[in-house]
DNA sequence: CCACTCAGCTTGTTGGTACAAGCTAAGTTG
DNA sequence: CAACTTAGCTTGTACCAACAAGCTGAGTGG
């Protein structure tokens, strides 16, 4: 059996929000409160409000209290390489849906560095036999994070090979006009095509401490690989806090006048 | 400052990880034996290990210990409707590929019911006005659930229109040959194009019992509504652990000959 | 009236104790 | 030899107590 006591405070939690007995923002009964509430003690109502907190549905402050989760997750709409847009891999209407959705205040702070390929990098950005030019195992590394609020939204490393950014406007840390994509085609490289690997994990706690996340809430990854024909031109891994990310693929022959996408869809509807 | 004990003691194993000091699967200290080790109670290096296990690095097992987490992600090919292959939502070389990563016994429970649209489905597959038919607010659910090992591995729920499924092969609740994807095509529809909505969250007890997840599990979410034109044909949900899938997406065009998937790409190397 | 201090709230950390529950392997029994 | 029991390990639950740390608003002082 696993009505535990602490499952039972969970349980009440959980059907309180269930019934809408509290609205999204609002304040939950603090750990004291709960303890004489369900008649446990302090530690064990913790323990309840702790699973709540894992299972993404409240998010706790100290010295403010627990307060009901809110998750609006942005949809970012992951384009081809390919596509016409001056889109960057996940750049298209990005700041206008962010203050569609009620925020301002978009930032972008970029630093570039060049150093050796680490060998997961190598793995997707050295194709086949290994070259043997002489800068063959560098590669040029272009962090970008986005500021909304102040906060930080997600973080974007970029690696280009050497050979692609080496004294380009690739390596100047400031903000590209026409993004990633839109420099690499003024410079007479083509995207061709693009594998994108998505996948989830829990974030490290410097990566919890950056994003101002509590526990319970995952890191949506999302990295991509373009190429020209066989030549990869560059790897982008993009990292975002899963409760304010999603990513929207679309596949196959969309019809011509396509509707416009219903950015109100969540995963987290219930 | 933040380095409290319980900071101290997960640093400690962190960096154990790190150097490699523990092979993948092997047993870490236990409480008791960390306690002892670095001068803190048994709770606080409870606490310790629980930030490792909520930062997904180890797993713990009631009675037997903590064990360096394993993650090996089986990659999904998210390739378009229209592709010609019999590809379901994600079910290309699906259980080749998890043979050839060590696992066999790959099984499928499928369960098959009627009901209205909840709001949720509803607004992904009714196109724009409220179509006025009877039966325009049923849909058929199909649920599926794929175990491998005895284990659940993924579950997945697609609703068809009722109009679309009614007395049809997508109303048996067995596994269908050539899939969801051919047996539409067999009915006379052709799914033409889709639009993949993915993101992550964390599973809810009952998932996390269900698919037997400790904490720092996510869950990765895919859905899918494939269309015929403007009409909707089905909407499918994809639930899957994120510590053992992950999605792959080609966008673009990419070249005929085009290399293997390394399928030993992860979001998890370091 | 503005700025500051601080009391009093909240959650966070740490220690302790005791027992429950799950697992494993050694030993016992038929 | 096979099946069962059980001792002894592990983690899980629950309680208590005390203090630390972060936040808020009331009150004070300039």
């Amino acid at each position: 059996m696993s009505t535990t006591k602490k499952t039972v405070v969970a349980d009440y939690l959980r059907d309180a929000l269930a019934r809408g007995a509290y609205r999204p923002g609002e304040r939950l009964p603090g750990e004291e409160e709960l303890a004489e509430e369900l008649d446990v003690s302090r530690a064990t109502a913790r323990l309840g409000m702790r699973i709540l907190q894992d299972e993404g549905r409240i998010a706790i402050q100290v010295g403010r209290g627990a307060f009901v989760a809110n998750h609006r997750p942005i949809t970012h709409l992951a384009e081809p390489v390919a596509a016409d847009g001056d889109s960057g891999s996940l750049e298209s209407g990005y700041s206008s849906r962010l203050r569609q959705a009620g925020h301002g205040d978009v930032d972008e702070r970029v630093r570039v560095s060049l150093d050796t390929m680490r060998p997961r990098v190598a793995k997707r950005l050295v194709n086949g036999p290994e070259q043997q030019s002489p800068n063959a195992g560098l590669v040029v590394i272009r962090a970008s994070e986005h500021l909304v609020d102040g906060g930080l939204w997600q973080t974007q490393i970029t690696y280009f090979p050497f050979s692609i950014a080496n004294n380009t406007a690739l390596m100047t840390p400031e903000h590209l006009a026409g993004g990633i994509a839109g420099t690499l085609r003024a410079l007479g490289f083509h995207e061709e095509w693009n594998r994108d690997l998505v996948g989830a994990r829990m974030p490290s706690q410097e990566e919890a401490d950056a994003f101002g996340l509590g526990p319970g809430t995952p890191l949506l990854v999302q990295e991509r690989v373009s190429y020209e024909g066989q030549r990869p031109l560059r790897f982008t891994e993009t990292f975002m806090p899963a409760n304010r990310h999603q990513l929207l693929y679309t596949g196959g022959d969309a019809p011509e006048n396509l509707p416009v996408v219903d950015t109100d869809l969540s995963i987290f509807e219930h």
